[in-house]
DNA sequence: AGCACGCCGACT
DNA sequence: GTCGGCGTGCTC
C-alpha cells in the first residue's frame, strides 16, 4: 500500500494523503471520499505529503476511466495558481468543470414543457413559472439544477410544476459520448493581399513552438477570416484549437462564419452550456474527439489531449477578467497556456491594451497588422455633438438625452431607409430615483450604490449585488405621492425617447437584462442583421464584434461616461469602446457616421478617436503611466480585505497597512474604504501594492500577508493587476 | 468550500 | 425550557 498526494477541487493548496494499492501516476484522475462527500481528484505526487496518524488515511476509491491529465496541464495549473495567488485546488475546480463531470453518473434527468406556451392562457403564472416556460420553450430539455441556475425558480417551483403536469421528465444515459469531429479542410477563404501576407505570417507560426501575435487590424478589416487561415493550419496538422471569445459575443454570427469555413460546428463551452453537454464536451477534448472548441474564459482550463493553436478573439475585452472565486486575466492565463504547451497564440483585436502594446514593442509578441476594411468598406466619420451648444429639446413625453443634430439625423437615416445604432451603456430605464420633494435617493440596502430604475418590470434594481424591489409609488422617506422622479437616462429610457419621436420606425432594445440568454440576444442580432429593425438601442454589448452591414449611423448617447473614472483603465476602457461601437457603422458598402455626444468636446480620449489616431491616444496613456509607475510601466495589485463585520474589517485593513512593505522598488497604498465600499452585505477596503516590473510581486505579498494573522470573519482577495478598483 | 460542534440570546 | 444565530475548527 503506497501513499499518494492527491490534488482536491476544493480551496486548499496543499494535496492530501490517499492510499492504493495500485500503481498511480501523476495525472491520473480518481474518486476519493473527503468528509461525508466523495469527489473526483487528481493524483500529484507519489509518497506522503502530510505527518498525521496513518489510520486517518483513507483508501483511493476508484481510479477513473478518463485520460490523466497531462504534465503541462499540470504545471499550468501550478504556475496559474502562484500567479494569482489562489490556492491551487480551485484551480483544478475549474480544470475539472462542474462537479457532474468529476465523477462518472449513470443517468441524468431532463426536463421539458409538456405544453406549447401559446397553450397558457386563462392559468395562472407566477413570475419564476414564466421564466422556466421561456426558458424551456422551443422543446428545450434541461437538467433542472441547470434550469434552477438559469431561471432562479427554487426547485420547489419545478417540483410543483412536474407534479401539475405542466413538465415531463426523461432519463438519458449520460455516458454518451461525441463523435469525432470531422472537418472539411477543402473550402478555402477568400482573401485580400494584405489579408494573405498576414494570414501565411499566422499559419508558419503552427507547429513551431511557442509564439505570441498580436493580429492588430481595424474593425471590419476581416481579421476573424484572418486568424482561420491559422485554426486551418493547426487542424491540417491534426491538432486541437481553442479560440477564446468574450463571453457574450459567441453568437450565432460567429458560429455562422465559422461554420462556413470549416463545414462543421465547434464544441461550445460557456456558462449558460448545460452540465451534461459540458461532460460530453471535457471528455470529448481529452480524448482529441472534439478538434475545435469555441468559449469564454473558463473553456481554457479543458484538458486538451493535443492543442496546436490559441486564439483570443477581441482580446482587449475585459470579460476575459475573472473576478471571482480564482481572479485571474483569461488572456495572460492563455499565453501562460501556449506557453507551456509550446504552441502559437494569436491575441486578435482591434483595439490592443497598453501591457499587449508594450510586450509587441518589447520584442516578446510579434505583430501583424490589418489597415484596411474589408472590400469597399471604409471607417466612419465621426462627429462630436457638443450637449452644451446642442442641447436636448424636451418633447411631450418628457425630457430628452439626444442632441437636436442627432435626431434630426436618425430622421434622415430613416427616411433613406438606413440602420442606426444608439449606445449608451447603462442598463434600465434611469440609474436613480430621486424623490422631488425631500430629495431622497433610494439606495441598496446591501451595497453603496443607488438603485436602477427598471420600469419594464416595474422594479429597482442593483446592478451590483442584484437586490431588487418593486418600485415604490411614494416616497420611502417623506411619503410623497409624485416625488419620486427618474433621474439621467438608461437604454430604456432612450428606447422610449425613440419611439415617441419615431413612432414609425422599428425599434429593438439590446442590454443584458433584457435579453438575458444566448438564445435572446441571438434573435435580436439576426433581425437586425436581416433588417429588421431601424433602430437598436443597446448598452456594451453592441460594441462587440458585430457585423450588421446596413447600420451606416451610430449615436453615442454619453461619450463622457467612463472618462472621469477613477480607475487607471478608464480612459484606455473608454477608448476601446467608442472604438469598438464606432466600428459597428459603415461595414458595408455604404459609408458610416458616428456622432458622439458630450459635454468636454476638447478632451484628449475623444480627440483620438475621431481623428482615428490610435497613436496619439497611447502616447498620452502611455506617458501618464510611465509617471505614476502603473502597468505596464510597473505591477500592481490589489487587496480586498473584507466582513460582514465593519469593524473587523476595518481593523484587519489597518494592520496590514501598518505592516506594509516600503522600499525603493516597493510601494503601498491604503487602505481606503474600497470605492464599493458595501458589496453583498460585506463591508470593503481596499490596499494597493505597487513594486517595479523586475520584482516578484507574488513573493511581496506572500511575505507580507505571512506577517499578518487575519481573524477568520475577515477575508482578503489579492487581485493580481486589477482592472476595476471596485 | 462544506459541515459539525458549541456557545449565547429571544421566543413558542 | 428549546430554536437558531454564526464563530471555530476540521477534512487525508
Amino acid at each position: 500500500m503506497a501513499v499518494y498526494g492527491i490534488l482536491l477541487p476544493l480551496p486548499f493548496d496543499d494535496v492530501f494523503d490517499y492510499a492504493a494499492d495500485e500503481d498511480l501516476t501523476p495525472g491520473q484522475l480518481v474518486e476519493v471520499s473527503f468528509g461525508r462527500e466523495d469527489l473526483a481528484g487528481v493524483v500529484w505526487k507519489k509518497g506522503k505529503s502530510a505527518d498525521l496518524d496513518p489510520k486517518k488515511i483513507k483508501p483511493v476509491k476508484q481510479v477513473l476511466h478518463l485520460p490523466p491529465l497531462q504534465p503541462a496541464m499540470m504545471d499550468f495549473i501550478c504556475k496559474t495558481a502562484a500567479y494569482n495567488m489562489a490556492p491551487r485546488g480551485l484551480v483544478l475546480k475549474m480544470v475539472l468543470g462542474h462537479k457532474s463531470n468529476q465523477l462518472p453518473k449513470q443517468k441524468v434527468t431532463l426536463y421539458g414543457l409538456k405544453i406549447k406556451n401559446e397553450n397558457l392562457e386563462g392559468i395562472r403564472i407566477s413570475e419564476a413559472r414564466k421564466a422556466v416556460f421561456d426558458f424551456l420553450g422551443g422543446g428545450f430539455e434541461a437538467e433542472k439544477d441547470d434550469i434552477i441556475t438559469a431561471t432562479g425558480a427554487s426547485s420547489q417551483v419545478i417540483n410543483a410544476m412536474i407534479k401539475s403536469g405542466f413538465l415531463y421528465k426523461r432519463d438519458v444515459l449520460v455516458n454518451e459520448e461525441a463523435e469525432e469531429q470531422k472537418i472539411n479542410l477543402s473550402r478555402t477563404a477568400m482573401l485580400t493581399d494584405e489579408q494573405q501576407k498576414a494570414a501565411e505570417i499566422l499559419v508558419r507560426k503552427v507547429g513551431s513552438g511557442f509564439s505570441a501575435t498580436l493580429l492588430d487590424g481595424v474593425t471590419g478589416s476581416g481579421k476573424t477570416e484572418v486568424y482561420f487561415e491559422a485554426v486551418a493550419e493547426a487542424l491540417a496538422q491534426n491538432k486541437q484549437v481553442l479560440v477564446l471569445v468574450p463571453e457574450i459575443s459567441l453568437t450565432s454570427q460567429w458560429l455562422q462564419r465559422f461554420e462556413r469555413r470549416f463545414g462543421v460546428t465547434p464544441f461550445i463551452w460557456h456558462s449558460e452550456v448545460g452540465v451534461r453537454e459540458k461532460a460530453k464536451t471535457w471528455k470529448a477534448v481529452s480524448l482529441n474527439k472534439a478538434k475545435v472548441v469555441v468559449g469564454a474564459r473558463s473553456a481554457l482550463f479543458l484538458p486538451f489531449a493535443d492543442l496546436g493553436i490559441i486564439v483570443t478573439d477581441e482580446s482587449h475585452d475585459h470579460s476575459f477578467k475573472q473576478e471571482s472565486l480564482v481572479t485571474y486575466q483569461g488572456r495572460d492565463m492563455a499565453v501562460l497556456r501556449a506557453h507551456l504547451e509550446k504552441i502559437p497564440i494569436i491575441l486578435s483585436t482591434a483595439t490592443p491594451d497598453l501591457e499587449t502594446i508594450a510586450n509587441v514593442e518589447e520584442g516578446k509578441y510579434d505583430c501583424v497588422k490589418l489597415t484596411r476594411r474589408f472590400a469597399k468598406a471604409v471607417l466612419p466619420e465621426i462627429k462630436i455633438l457638443d450637449l452644451k451648444k446642442d442641447k436636448p429639446q424636451k418633447g411631450p413625453w418628457g425630457v430628452s438625452f439626444l442632441a437636436p443634430t442627432l435626431v434630426s439625423e436618425l430622421d434622415a437615416n430613416l427616411k433613406r431607409g438606413e440602420q442606426s445604432m444608439l449606445f449608451l451603456n447603462r442598463r434600465g430605464y434611469a440609474p436613480l430615483l430621486i424623490c422631488r420633494d425631500c430629495g431622497y435617493r433610494i439606495q441598496c440596502p446591501h451595497c453603496t450604490a443607488w438603485l436602477a430604475e427598471h420600469r419594464l418590470t416595474g422594479e429597482l434594481i442593483c446592478h451590483h449585488c442584484g437586490f431588487k424591489m418593486y418600485t415604490p409609488k411614494r416616497c420611502p422617506e417623506c411619503g410623497s405621492e409624485d416625488g419620486l422622479t427618474a433621474c439621467g437616462p438608461g437604454v430604456e429610457r432612450i428606447a422610449e425617447e425613440v419611439r415617441n419621436r419615431f413612432p414609425q420606425a422599428r425599434t429593438a432594445i439590446l442590454s443584458s437584462d433584457i435579453t438575458t440568454n444566448y438564445k435572446q440576444i441571438s434573435d435580436v442580432i439576426r433581425r437586425t442583421a436581416n433588417r429588421e429593425i431601424d433602430i437598436l438601442v443597446g448598452t456594451q454589448i453592441l460594441a462587440k464584434g458585430h457585423n450588421f452591414p446596413d447600420l451606416t449611423l451610430v449615436g453615442v448617447v454619453d461619450a463622457d461616461l467612463g472618462l472621469m473614472g477613477t480607475d487607471l483603465r478608464s480612459s484606455e476602457q473608454t477608448y476601446q469602446l467608442l472604438e469598438q461601437v464606432s466600428g459597428r457603422a459603415g461595414r458595408g458598402d455604404k459609408k458610416g457616421v458616428v456622432y458622439l455626444q458630450t459635454l468636454y468636446p476638447d478632451h484628449p480620449v475623444l480627440q483620438a478617436v475621431i481623428e482615428h489616431n490610435r497613436e496619439k491616444f497611447l502616447e498620452t496613456e502611455k506617458e501618464s503611466r510611465r509617471l505614476l509607475k502603473m502597468p505596464p510601466y510597473g505591477k500592481l495589485a490589489a487587496l480586498i480585505v473584507s466582513s460582514a463585520n465593519q469593524d473587523a474589517a476595518e481593523a484587519a485593513a489597518y494592520y496590514l497597512g501598518k505592516c506594509a512593505p516600503h522600499t525603493e522598488l516597493i510601494d503601498t497604498l491604503g487602505p481606503a474604504p474600497a470605492p464599493m465600499s458595501l458589496l453583498r452585505g460585506r463591508y470593503r477596503y481596499r490596499l494597493l501594492l505597487k513594486t517595479a516590473r523586475n520584482v516578484s510581486i507574488q513573493e511581496v505579498l506572500k511575505k507580507w500577508l505571512s506577517m499578518v494573522k487575519i481573524k477568520s470573519n475577515v477575508r482578503v482577495d489579492v487581485d493580481i493587476n486589477p482592472y476595476s478598483f471596485m
